[in-house]
DNA sequence: ATAACATATGAACAAATATTCATATGTTAA
DNA sequence: TTAACATATGAATATTTGTTCATATGTTAT
């Protein structure tokens, strides 16, 4: 009775159910999964780079033409691209020394942002 | 020809294709709603949260259930919880000092983490 | 080759955010 | 009423993140 509550040492509360608590545990996805769907998120949760995909979804556009959209420099807007990229939410096609980037994935952007 | 680029001063760079700028620029939504959107967005981008939710999702919990379940302790829970009952994605009810919260929209949540 | 340009990138800085710690509030039990 | 407990909250701290600045890379035009 009193080694119930050792189980848990780590919080700095009682179990108040802990039959809820374990029928859940039981249910939760891996950590690595929960960690990749709220990096996922974070993608999409910041105005500059909803902006853009906003942008993308209406046309492919180089680097400097988005950055005029949003009245940012060139350098704040790659840097928010490669974000993009690594969430593999942008491409792009080199054509000479202009970058046009691209929806990476027109069917999650659509189910996703309506 | 050299004024065409003043319309852009802003930018550090020169407008490429202004057609497309502009057809984008009218299509933009306002970007209060950018904002807000980006917000919410925002509330899922953290792993706490994310398991939080995915908790929920399996059933209505007390603060200090959560706070085991996520081997984190009750302060931190209850500062997550009120990010997300901000952006009202939980709700909550009191049974004497017990809180318990759960999902605040059922249907925002199926439809956008499947 | 050199200059001009589009883009990328690393470092520095500023702002936002997550967690901890101490403490406050409100409820139940003794 | 006092003690124990569940939760909330403000301040402090540590970490992350967005933007700027300087500079690098690679391409085109001269």
């Amino acid at each position: 009775m009193s080694d119930y509550k050792i189980k848990f040492y780590k919080c700095d509360c009682n179990v108040i159910h802990e039959e809820i608590v374990n029928m859940v545990k039981g249910k939760m996805p891996p950590e690595e999964n929960l960690y990749n769907l709220a990096e996922l998120f974070k993608a999409f949760g910041d105005t500059t780079r909803m902006r853009i995909l906003w942008a993308l979804a209406e046309s492919e556009m180089c680097v400097c033409d988005i950055a005029v959209l949003s009245n940012m420099t060139v350098s704040a807007i790659s840097h928010q691209l490669r974000v993009l990229k690594q969430a593999r939410l942008v491409k792009y096609r080199k054509d000479g020394k202009i970058v046009y980037y691209s929806l990476d994935d027109e069917h999650i952007l659509s189910s996703t942002m309506g």
